[in-house]
DNA sequence: AACAAACTATCACAAGCGTGATATAAAAGT
DNA sequence: ACTTTTATATCACGCTTGTGATAGTTTGTT
């Protein structure tokens, strides 16, 4: 016999709205009253599965790093070995890789969003900002595995120095993922991409 | 016979009070009433000043604009001619005209922050999407000048795509200057100018 | 059937917000 | 000297916010 509510997939509605919330009107008005009517919950019951905003605000937060970091790994994963890849086809996989923290379609334009309106308020929201820091070492850490593995198969130019190389690709991309959530009209994903593939590209030549 | 008070200077005092209200809570906690206390202004006076709460938001950020317009203006001015300029002279020039667009002090430091929140916030407030669009457009402006600057004083690569790059170092600059500010104990002012430098570099080679 | 746990639903409160209205004080113009 | 702007200062209203407290309802267990 099923439980009448999962606790789990109601926490997951509940980050959900809270993520459209954010996507539509900003992280500001993301209240608890606005979140639960999002979610057709009465306050009381937002309230049962998380007692307070930051609470809840961590959670969220917490939901989408889990999400992102997951899909990450699936696609490095799904990449496989890439001993048997000619080299253009090697900068197509690495331009697929980092693509997956572009606003490439709806769903991650929606993340990209919600992280620049949490990264932005971690700055001044201590409740965020160990959370925030997880990402940017994170994402440092996927991008910069991209290149070792890049490295690693000989598909850069030598004397390239990978620290600075990681922080470049990924101030690049958290910049091309801003500037295509801000100005849409301005940066398009098409741009995005051409846009990396350039910079890779670069980086073999 | 000075005026006692001069409307200017105090438009001025008032903006500069939000600015440092914006850089030291988020620009969320920006109210009249804060930004007030901060400029040690009675609520009234303000108003007085300001009529609304839009109209105090889009004359700081119009401010801050036409602040930093000025200062790359005379930035590029005083820059002047670069053919009498070695190539490394001229990278080095590009790289501190950039550089004026990162948090390299504190000065600009501020700057890019309190640019960061108006931006983010720009994106679900009408009342400022107009001018965020200007800044958009107005830093690619000026990116786009400068690489062609560069490129017609010979000092890059040929068979580049100067739309492309221009897309590429602005998307650098704001990714840069959005890390350096949110993330400071990961990306200093040095790491920026390193990666800035790492990049035209690459541009020249 | 009885009990406990989980869930849903309201109410109330203090705090902060933007803003309209208004009153007093100071300066400028005539 | 008188009047008219300009500036400073309060008060009040309606609204939204997070949160504590509490009651009612449903579900699962014994």
């Amino acid at each position: 016999m099923p439980k009448v509510v999962d606790p789990v997939e109601r926490r997951r509605e509940v980050v959900d709205a809270l993520f459209r919330v954010v996507v539509r009107d900003g992280l500001q008005r993301a209240s608890l009253r606005t979140v639960a009517a999002e979610a057709r919950l009465n306050i009381g019951s937002l309230r049962h599965y998380f007692a307070t905003q930051e609470e809840l605000m961590r959670f969220a937060m917490t939901s989408m790093i889990e999400r992102v970091s997951e899909r990450l790994l699936a696609a490095v994963e799904e990449a496989g070995d890439l001993a048997a890849l000619s080299a253009e086809e090697r900068l197509e996989l690495a331009v697929r890789l980092l693509g997956e923290l572009l606003p490439l379609d709806g769903r991650r334009r929606a993340e990209v969003t919600v992280f620049l309106d949490f990264a932005t308020a971690s700055r001044t929201d201590p409740a965020l900002r160990d959370l925030a820091g997880r990402v940017a070492v994170g994402t440092r850490a996927f991008v910069g595995r991209v290149l070792e593995r890049l490295e690693a198969g000989g598909a850069l130019r030598r004397g390239l120095r990978l620290d600075v190389e990681t922080e470049r690709l990924s101030a690049l991309v958290d910049g091309l993922g801003m500037n295509a959530v801000l100005h849409p009209e301005l940066v398009s994903g098409q741009d995005c991409l051409d846009v990396v593939r350039a910079h890779l590209g670069a980086l073999a030549a």
